[in-house]
DNA sequence: CCAGACGTTGTT
DNA sequence: GTCTGG
DNA sequence: CCAGACGTTGTT
DNA sequence: GTCTGG
């Protein structure tokens, strides 16, 4: 899963990076983001067909009436899941991050694993967006698409969050994509990644 | 119509 | 709030 | 997500 | 157990 992650850059290089217009002046970055933070998050312009925006956003769905934050989505049932559906279909995203987290070891002595790309690139985690108006707020939220974990993450969490390459940003976030091949993009991330600690040798 | 679910993860 | 099931 | 608090009154 | 803060 994807519970916390890492994010330490001013959103106007982000922004270039992405090649997006920042909507942001000045993010407070706290370097490591929690459910419930505000985060710079990439979308294609509702009003301008590829014109990519960097904004933030909250992290976390909720139901009305309910306090817990939903911040993540399984992918295997985002088309059909009522709460994602319709931003499945029109409200994909992407969520910078430099690592995300993940946790080993019994509750009460947990091991915080950070995971970065191997060469240091910043990951677009796949999230969906959506407004929430409810708890005198007016907010854009989003969350985090899960997915199996790939061998290296399976040492520690059998769920991870989906990672989208560079060469597969725009047909996220294309308006138009079709949904068979949206969901062609939701798999466990294929290439290398660096965990630290590494996951506890096993012992045969 | 009303009542109850609506989400994921981890833990048991 | 909105959808689903009864 | 995890870790840590979870409380009031009165006195200094 | 549950809520809050980070």
């Amino acid at each position: 899963m994807c519970g916390r992650f890492q994010l330490k850059i001013s959103t106007s290089l982000l922004a270039r990076i992405f090649n997006a217009v920042s909507t942001v002046e000045n993010f407070e970055t706290r370097g490591e983001i929690f459910p419930s933070n505000d985060s710079p998050v990439l979308i294609n312009d509702p009003q301008q067909a590829n014109s990519r925006r960097l904004g933030l956003m909250k992290w976390g769905f909720q139901f009305s009436g309910s306090k817990k934050l939903i911040i993540n989505a399984r992918s295997e049932t985002i088309a059909e899941k009522p709460l994602f559906k319709d931003s499945f279909h029109q409200r994909r995203c992407l969520i910078p991050a430099q690592a995300f987290y993940e946790w080993s070891g019994p509750s009460g002595n947990k091991i915080k694993h950070q995971i970065r790309g191997e060469n240091e690139e910043i990951f677009a985690l796949a999230g969906l967006y959506k407004k929430f108006d409810f708890e005198n707020e007016d907010s854009w939220r989003f969350t985090i698409i899960t997915t199996e974990a790939n061998e290296e993450i399976a040492e520690i969490h059998d769920r991870m969050p989906v990672i989208i390459t560079k060469d597969d940003i725009s047909s996220w976030l294309d308006p138009k994509g079709e949904k068979t091949e949206l969901k062609s993009l939701l798999q466990p991330f294929a290439g290398r990644l660096s965990i630290e600690p590494p996951p506890a040798q096993r012992l045969f």
